[in-house]
RNA sequence: GCUGGCGUAGCUCAAUGGCAGAGCAGCGGUUUUGUAAACCGCAGGUUGGAGGUUCAAUUCCUCUCGCCAGCUCCA
């Protein structure tokens, strides 16, 4: 090798003469490179750090902290898992093991499910895979050699995976020990790395996500440089499991789905009734407010209407199946906008009528496969915060824009701050004219900089009808939610021949814009128990203040401070009985409830109640109308911030 | 819908091919209490449902309903 230089560039900007040939490793440091150093980005291009450098090049190192260097360690700790299993189970085939999110899976063909028995098998061969430190090496060599290989140790599907879905004509194998796998890599310079390790569940999953085809075994796991980080993940997962709003729906008694009346559907118990009241009670207030007109429509109509619509074509599938009443063919109803476009066909528009804006907190039904039902988050039975505006083309972003700005404050005032934002563009089966597509797309993105909003846009995932801006919030917790999307509709303007007259005197078909703030109540009142952990903002609890009396002797007074608060607007409740105030304490604590007013012989003699806020707050002793503030102070805070 | 796991008192969970149990909640009593669980007692069950094997099934088998995890789907 000849001993000429090349100049490296580090991200600092220093350059650095070394030898050609020389590894990523060694120029960025040699032996002295600590292990939190994963790999190496070479001219942007995550590499091994056992790659050659040939040429001048910038280097740049990959560590955990970046969503490369997560990679890289998921990937190689998959690998590690992969060796392990092929260890223990020979005839266990390797299929696909990518690193996920929070940390990895591998899919293999195997003759039986993997029991928790084996996964701690599992777990304890990965770990000890990891001690032997083996170093990890890349290889290339022909398609035609890599899949003579793959057929020769046993696996098929890598053979087909090389076949069928990889083009190259060279193909990379990382191999660590005796185990071998197809991969693209960059890995980790040898198991060693690998500092925390845990195999989480396992579970069937399909060949290619295709239930036609075989299942497959997956196992889950995660990996982090510390055992620290690893249990601070380990406890998130465990916060998730205690938010859970399955769990804190039954504990706050604000919900249940009963098997007597079907999955899916959902009983509303006083306590979530009055949490969802106190949304739709803000939610029509604010629409009203907004420009909105309220409408409501029927829970059935004649199939005909979906026939028109063309639910029927596209949606039969997750319909209910249809009722007969007189000869005629009744549908429970899927969607809501059919009756809002009925409502606006009932009259003649005028160009000066529009936009023409319909909302309604409609209830609908879908049929949903058994298999993804799932708490509130997914039913058969839920309440869209609808609307649908009819506007011109030209309105299309000024209402769009609207819209944006609406949702924005709705979400923030259920806590939200934190957003995506994407933008769908025309699938391949479309209706709607290319000039149609092409104007509506344009009017999203122009609302979307109008309104400074950052946003990413997803080619091809628009709806057949139009193109959407869908908006996922992000929970106390990092988790993301879909919940708001405004859709762009040419199609059922056309297929319900609607019209408004124009300044020309002659007809001209509207443009309909469907729209969910909040998306389903039900999901978002889900999604709301799980970001507060069932701690509700005072505006939105349940109850906000609960008297509890010291012995008998307060009984009175308590009622009365409790009849106080009522009359004032608040919600309270008062707690008589006959128990110890640390137990009183105890249950206010569980139940949420945002203030606890304790009162005693002092609190009686001086006309004041002794406040403790939810977790332990003591805000000390006050009179009556001071707590009264309070909670005013409280619940008003929340709705404007 | 598919694969696997699960289904026992209102809740959380034990147990066994041979009379189904605990804690909490509930009810009755005692206690009159100062910031996260006072004490005693009582009651509570066709072990999700149907069928089968067995002298005997909550336990084993089949079907079915539901739940959970994942896959798939999501206007």
């Amino acid at each position: 090798m000849g001993a000429y230089n090349i100049q490296i560039t580090l991200p600092d900007g220093t350059r650095r003469p070394v030898q050609a040939g020389s590894t990523a490793a060694e120029a960025l440091g040699g032996k002295s490179l600590k292990k939190d150093v994963l790999a190496v980005k070479v001219n942007g291009v995550a590499r091994d750090l056992s790659a050659v450098l040939t040429s001048d090049a910038s280097l740049e190192p990959v560590t955990f902290d970046s969503p490369d260097g997560k990679d890289v360690y998921r990937h190689t700790s998959t690998h590690i898992m992969a060796q392990a299993v092929k260890e223990l189970f020979p005839s266990a085939q390797l299929t696909i093991g990518p690193a996920i999110d929070e940390g990895f899976y591998y899919d293999f063909a195997f003759d039986r499910p993997f029991t928790p028995d084996d996964l701690e098998k599992i777990e304890a061969r990965a770990l000890e895979i990891i001690k032997r430190d083996l170093p990890i090496a890349r290889m290339e060599m022909p398609r035609a050699e890599a899949v003579r290989l793959s057929k020769e140790r046993g696996e098929d599907y890598k053979a087909e995976i090389i076949e069928t879905m990889i083009q190259d004509p060279v193909i990379s194998l990382y191999k660590q020990g005796e185990f071998i796998d197809i991969c693209q890599g960059p890995h980790l310079p040898s198991t060693g790395y690998v500092g925390a390790f845990k195999l989480l569940s396992s579970a069937g999953a399909y060949w290619r996500g295709d239930e036609r085809n075989p299942m497959l075994q997956r196992i889950y796991g995660t990996s982090f440089p510390t055992k620290d980080a690893l249990k601070a993940h380990l406890d998130k997962l465990e916060e998730i499991k205690r938010r859970d709003h399955r769990k804190l729906g039954k504990e706050l008694d604000l919900i249940s789905i009963q098997d007597e009346i079907g999955p899916g559907l959902v009983l509303w118990h006083p306590k979530g009734s009055l949490v969802r009241l106190l949304i739709e009670n803000f939610w029509r207030e604010q629409h009203l407010k907004g420009g909105y007109e309220l409408v409501y429509s029927p829970h059935v109509a004649r199939l005909d209407l979906w026939k028109t619509s063309g639910h029927v074509d596209y949606y039969r599938d997750n319909m209910f199946a249809t009722m007969k009443v007189e000869n005629n063919e009744y549908q429970l109803k899927p969607m809501n906008c059919p009756f809002h476009i009925m409502i606006y066909k009932s009259h003649l528009r005028s160009y000066r009528d529009l936009p023409i804006r319909y909302g309604e907190l409609g209830t609908v039904y879908r049929y949903e496969r058994t298999g993804v039902l799932h708490g509130l988050l997914r039913v058969r039975g839920f309440t869209q915060d609808d609307a649908h505006l009819f506007c011109r083309p030209d309105q299309i972003e000024p209402e769009v824009s609207r819209v944006l700005d609406f949702t924005f404050f709705m979400l923030r005032t259920f806590g939200f701050s934190e957003f995506e934002v994407y933008l769908s563009t025309k699938p391949e089966k479309s209706v709607g004219s290319a000039e149609n597509w092409t104007q509506a797309t344009s009017s999203l993105e122009a609302a979307l900089k109008s309104r400074g909003v950052a946003y990413q846009v997803d080619p091809g995932e628009g709806v057949f009808y139009g193109p959407k801006i869908d908006i996922k919030i992000k929970d106390v917790l990092g988790r993301s939610w879909q919940c708001s999307t405004v859709q762009v509709d040419f199609n059922n303007p056309e297929r319900f021949d609607l019209a408004y007259t124009g300044e020309d005197g002659k007809a001209h078909r509207p443009i309909m814009i469907h729209r969910a703030l909040m998306g389903s109540i039900e999901r978002f009142f889900g999604i709301l128990i799980e970001h507060y952990a069932g701690a509700f903002p005072t505006w939105l609890a349940p109850v906000q203040a609960i008297v509890l009396s010291i012995t008998d002797k307060q009984q009175a007074y308590a009622e009365t401070v409790a009849a106080q608060l009522r009359t004032a607007g608040f919600r309270a409740e008062a707690d008589l009985r006959n128990e110890k105030i640390g137990f009183k304490i105890r249950e206010a604590e569980k139940a949420k409830i945002p203030f606890m007013l304790v009162v005693g012989d002092r609190e009686l003699q001086g006309g004041t109640v002794s406040v403790r806020g939810r977790s332990k707050a003591d805000l000390g002793s006050m009179p009556v109308p001071a707590i009264m503030e309070l909670l005013r102070k409280d619940t008003v805070q929340a709705v404007l911030a």
